[in-house]
DNA sequence: TAGTGTGAATTTCTTCACAGCG
DNA sequence: CGCTGTGAAGAAATTCACACTA
């Protein structure tokens, strides 16, 4: 279920403040969720819970870790050194949650050899080797849309099969290869239009989707 | 419907094309959205189609602007002048889709005052006359997890009602405060678990929902 | 003829409500 | 008693399929 990330992440800071246990209510409380929903959800990851009392949150994270695929890291790989590019290998949330930036790629001559914030520069020629060298990575595409759907048969050449788009545009790829897209500036779009509603209250716009 | 900036998106990408007819099948295969589900989406506006023929392209784009409230700019007030700050007011994407990035907030004393990529960064203290002066504008929180939800407080007692959360921790706002949340490695996470499963195809990952 | 607009059928998601257990 | 797990009810979203028209 899609929601999985959202209670995982709540559940990780509900452990740091020392808490062992938590209700569905709480839970749903802490992710913006209802509790009926909390509790169908997990109820899909078997039945973790003990009536009276509510959810191990030790062993809802490591059941839920087990569950995303995350008990090991995946490396990820970011096409496009821009500012995008940039800021996404500074971002330290990426390596906190076990997703370690391994390289840049960019068709600029002047930038490849480089490195930023201490990752490597690449040529995409190099793709191919960068990618067998870390099973399951991730790649990243931050260049401008014009190049978005190169950067994407880069990846899929090199036999990656998850992406994740932050240019504003729809690519396409292969039958077996994950996409998934963020445009910014989407966000601000969705939001826009919620601004002029004034009948829609507090929403928490974390979601994930087909 | 939540998936209107989605087909505005395609529908600007096809006028620059220079196509002045869309039918629901082609907006769909732009936007990685089945035909029938484009037609009822449309029929939500009005009819603005034309039996035998399709969409005005051009129409379409006013209609649906007017609609999502992008007829006029909007500001946008970044709180945190770290990395990702950084890259967001460098992000092309927002100015070119009518969203100029105002200012930035921030706490530390040796930042206030200066300026980067032209973008002044201003005290706290002043939020309140920073939004007073852009009517609907929108706050973005690009600060560490930690301090998030005051940054969302900031915000709202300045008077911003639209605010999208960059930091990987969810924040609360009273009623009448639109909240939207981009977690990056969140959607990492996502991939990651439907990377296990290969029994999911292609997916357009772009949503907006409740 | 090609493609919209839309009721009706279907599927999916959410919420209710309550039996049952620690 | 408090809270889970889950069928069943209800709501929402999606898809079908076709009459209709430019």
């Amino acid at each position: 279920m899609s929601r999985l990330p959202l209670y995982l992440r709540s559940l990780v800071s509900i452990a740091a403040d020392g808490t062992g246990t938590v209700s569905s209510d709480q839970l749903g409380q802490a992710a913006g969720v209802n509790a009926a929903k909390v509790r169908k959800d997990l109820s899909y990851l078997g039945s973790y819970g003990t009536r009276g009392v509510g959810y191990d949150v030790d062993f809802l994270i490591y059941e839920m870790s087990r569950e995303l695929g995350l008990s090991r890291e995946r490396a990820v790989v970011i096409a496009g050194a821009g500012n995008l590019g940039h800021a996404l290998a500074n971002y330290r949330g990426f390596v906190d949650r076990g997703f370690p930036v391994a390289a840049f790629v960019d068709t600029d001559p002047r930038k490849v050899g480089s490195s930023i914030s201490g990752v490597p520069v690449r040529d995409v020629a190099e793709l191919g080797r960068l990618v067998a060298d870390r099973p399951g990575c991730i790649g990243i595409v931050a260049t401008p849309a014009a190049v978005a759907q190169e950067a994407v048969d880069n990846f899929v050449d090199a036999g990656v099969t998850s992406i994740l788009n932050f240019a504003p545009s729809v690519v396409a790829a292969p039958q077996g290869v994950n996409i998934r897209q963020v445009d910014l500036a989407l966000e601000l779009q969705i939001l826009s239009f919620y601004a002029q509603r004034t009948d829609i209250g507090l929403l928490d716009g974390t979601d994930a989707s087909p």
